[in-house]
Order: structure tokens, then C-alpha cells, then sequence
DNA sequence: CAACACCGTGAATCGACAA
DNA sequence: GTTGTCGATTCACGGTGTT
């Protein structure tokens, strides 16, 4: 699949270059040259513990993530876990390029303390406010409103990241784009349905909130690289702003549907592109 | 000072009761006796002054150490600083008493590791959204507009853990209090100055702030250690509430205008107080 | 056709107490 | 530790069906 007109990527990255690739994110970035991809994305397992069922006030059942690759034993399992997938990551990572990870309390204090340690530098931490999240139930805590996403370079001492200041500032209305990002969780039409009509993903990414990040921190025929990509959101949005990626999804059944949303994706333009490449 | 008419607290926290102690935390939390304080609210320093406060076997070594060996040892440094003081607030806390701290993403990663690694169990993380942020001057990253808060308990299985859950509801206006609050920077009359008219304290918290956090997670009489005083806005926000509190602070400085303040707060009632005690 | 009512649901670490 | 009882507890939005 050729999809940009511009200079050609990494000339290794070829096979994995605009597809959403099957298998352990760990044994598919081992295969990826060193320094190749101008942006990582990640959303990795958060390691949610659900001690118990949680019922609303009328009496109906949430249905909560229990997916079994959102388990880990021990914190000492998951900062493995971390350290493993984030130091593979910077070594596909170009040095100019960056770093996204989006977690919750659950995760993310522990990834970001894994990620300084191995010298990644943090330019910001972003605040996903919801306008419409899941209230507290039982009336014990907060309601759990926002998430949280961290954007780092590769070493302090890193040079040339793109930050497309301009663009973020147009698209805020003319003022500088804040820490603070407001976007609707993923339902209605976005949200992907298997054939009984039940979410396809347990956690399933607002697109508007993917098409931020990728026009903030890459220019057109960058190489996006996303480990964990589910349904593949962030192929999406790099497809639309034209950014090439590197998608890798360990689970079939998600990588099926990810294959599926970016044909239907691309189905508008394969003429043109039949058309370019005759 | 009695402040309250409430049941009286624990009896062996006399001496630092309803006052800014002036000493380094540790020292003065190794005094407090176990058990004894209801809630913990800690503003920590995350400047890297931290390296020269800590000890250096052998700076000259350090001197001759690679900037990442010089950035572990920073990190490690940090850490050591974090558990210990983490420890000291765990040890004097009630069972069923929680634990706040604030920071920005230079530290409140490793904070929040380092206090999940200490057995606290994260209730929620709240995000402090400024609407009066800085401005970032050099347009190269997103204007840092956040900070955030993380409000724990002492361990995945403490019971009886104070929320006000309809106290925030009504001052959400009827709705759930989420975790995203709107405050402004401390500025204005609030912040103090000194005798130049410059900012007394660098990192001055808004008093709103504190009093959010006091009145979600107290009743009247409980008792709110701050291990960083600085200017002693969580004992004002305290003292606002009819809650009790233990106030240390280690520069000097900082004590005097705290002591100032306080009396500032109280002089409206201290003629109340000494008719009740007459 | 417009307005309204009703229902379903979203990354959730969501009791206390007595027997 | 386990089990059972009692009690307190929800916001925004989209989709569907009714008036």
C-alpha cells in the first residue's frame, strides 16, 4: 500500500509500513530497525483490579473490563511488563522523534516512573477531561472524570522534535493549546459494534483525541508506531492526516476488525490511488 | 490554643497541636506518636536543589559520572527522599485516615510509584485545572495548565475512610463532584509578599484548593498534618473548618510568616476564645 | 413532523457490620 | 476469613419509541 507522495521512510520498514501486523509487540518491534518511527502512541493495558461485580443504583450489572490482558500478578509483573515494552519502543524511535502513553491512576504513575528512568524526557502531561464519564456509583470517591497522557522525547538531550505549534494554536481558537483536552468518550456511531451489537473493544479511543496528538507532534509521511493498537484508532488518524504506520495488535479477533475499519477507511479513495498507480 | 470544642484528639499530639512546627519533617513526624492524625496533606518539594540538600558520599565522583548515571542518581536520590517522608506520614496516620499530595509531572510519577510501592491505595487523582496558567514562552510544548492531586487511603483494605460525598455534591451544584477542579492561581490580595512586595512564597497553593480537599475528606475536630507547610495554607484551611492540624515546616523564614498569617486568621475570634476560657 | 419519554451504557481498582 | 443483611447510591448522550 502506497498512501503518501512523499520521501520514502525507513527502507526496512517496508513490510510493516501501513498495516496493522498480528502477533507479540515485543517480538514485532525486536524486527524493526533501530531509529525508523517519528512518533510512538501508546495505550497499554491499564492492569485494572475489579475486586468484585458493581451494580448501578438500579440494580442492572456494569459491565466491567475483565479482559484477561489487563491482568497482572503484581506491580512487580506489570513494571516489567513496562520497562519491556517502553525501552523496545525507544529503540525504533528516531532520536528527534516522541513518545505518547495514556493510562489512568491504575497505570500511569508507574509508567511514567519507568519511562524516566529509561531517559525519556517528559515535554507534558495531558489531562483527557470527559465530559460524559461513568459517575461513582456507590458515592465513595470522585467521579473518575479524566485520563491522563504523557508526551516525552526520547533524552533530554534530544534535538528537532516537532511540536506543530501553530496548528495547535489555530485549532484552539487562536490561544496556545493547554494541558488540559476536552474531548466525549467513543460511543454512538464511532464506537465499533461486533454483529450482536456489543462493543467490539473494551477501550475503544475517541478518534478526535488520536488526530490531536498526530497533528501536534508529526508532520506528513511521518511514521507513527502504535504496540498496542486494538482497533487500530491511531492508524486512523494518522491515514487521514497522512502519516504513515506501523500498527501491531497481539489479539486476532481485534486485528480482523482493525483490517476491516481501515478498508472501509480507505474505500472513498482506492480509486484515486488505482488511479495514481497505473 | 483550643480551637475546638469537638472530642479531644489524640492525647500525646499536644505540643504540636494547632501550630507551624519549625524543624526538618522527618525529624519532627519521628516524634508524632503512631496513628494519630486523620489526613495527610503534603505539597513536597521537586526542585533538584534536593541533590545539594541530600548527602553525597563523594561529589567529586559524581562530578566525573555521565549526565545519565548523574540523572539516576538524581532519580534515586529523590526516591529515597519520597519513601522516607511517605513512610513518616503512613506511620502517623490513622488506619482509616488518607493521605493527599500535589505535584506536576516532574515528580508526581515517581511519588505516586513510590507511595503505591509503600502499600497506599489510590482513591482517585484529581486534576487542579488553572484557568491563569503561564503561558509557555518559547511556543514549544503545550501550556502547562494542570497540576494534580492523589488522594489515597492507607491500604487496599482500610475501612471507614471519611468522604464527604454530599457536602461536594451540593457545591457541585447538585451533581457529583468530579475529579477535574477549577481554581485559579493563588494571586491577588491572597498571596503573600514580603516587605519588597515580592511573592513571600514561591509555590503559594490557592487557599480554595485546600479547602476542598479538607472538606471532602474530615469532619470538624479531625486533625490535618501538613509535612511541607510553607506558608501554612492547609492549617487556614483548617482552621476555616474547625478542623485540627499539625503544621512543619523547616525554614525559618517560612515559619515566621506562617505564625504571622495564623494569628492574621485568628484575630477576629481571639477576643471569642478568651471569653471561653475566662 | 416535532417534542418528549424512556432506556441502555461507558477503562470502575466504588460498604459496614454482625454472626 | 466467610456469609448474610441492611442500606445508600448515577451523569451525559445516543438510540428508540410514543404522543
Amino acid at each position: 500500500m502506497a498512501l503518501s507522495l512523499h520521501e520514502p521512510v525507513h527502507p526496512q520498514l517496508g513490510p510493516w509500513l501501513d498495516t496493522v501486523v498480528c502477533g507479540d509487540c515485543l517480538e514485532v518491534l525486536s524486527r524493526l530497525p533501530a531509529g525508523s518511527v517519528d512518533m510512538v502512541f501508546a495505550d497499554p493495558p491499564y492492569n485494572l483490579q475489579l475486586r468484585q461485580e458493581l451494580h448501578r443504583p438500579d440494580a442492572s450489572l456494569v459491565d466491567a473490563m475483565d479482559e484477561s490482558w489487563d491482568q497482572f500478578a503484581s506491580f512487580a509483573d506489570y513494571d516489567e511488563f513496562t520497562h519491556a515494552w517502553l525501552a523496545a519502543c525507544r529503540r525504533v524511535l528516531k532520536d528527534s522523534g516522541t513518545l505518547w502513553v495514556i493510562g489512568s491512576y491504575h497505570n500511569i504513575y508507574r509508567v511514567g516512573c519507568a519511562l524516566m528512568d529509561l531517559g525519556f524526557w517528559v515535554l507534558n502531561d495531558i489531562v483527557w477531561v470527559k465530559n460524559n464519564p461513568m459517575p461513582n456509583f456507590r458515592g465513595v470517591r470522585f467521579t473518575n472524570a479524566h485520563e491522563t497522557l504523557l508526551w516525552c522525547k526520547k533524552s533530554e538531550e534530544s534535538k528537532g522534535v516537532c511540536f506543530n505549534y501553530q496548528d495547535m494554536k489555530l485549532e484552539n481558537g487562536g490561544k496556545q493549546m493547554r494541558s488540559d483536552w476536552y474531548f466525549p468518550l467513543c460511543t454512538g456511531p464511532e464506537r465499533l459494534k461486533d454483529d450482536a451489537g456489543n462493543k467490539l473493544h473494551p477501550t475503544q479511543k475517541p478518534l478526535a483525541l488520536l488526530e490531536r496528538a498526530v497533528k501536534a507532534s508529526t508532520r506528513p509521511g511521518d511514521v507513527v508506531l502504535d504496540p498496542f493498537a486494538g482497533v487500530a484508532t491511531t492508524a486512523v488518524a494518522a491515514l487521514r492526516h497522512g502519516r504513515r504506520f506501523v500498527a501491531i495488535e497481539r489479539e486476532p479477533y481485534y486485528v480482523r476488525a482493525a483490517h476491516a475499519r481501515l478498508a472501509s477507511e480507505l474505500e472513498p479513495v482506492m480509486p484515486l490511488l488505482a488511479a495514481a498507480g497505473a
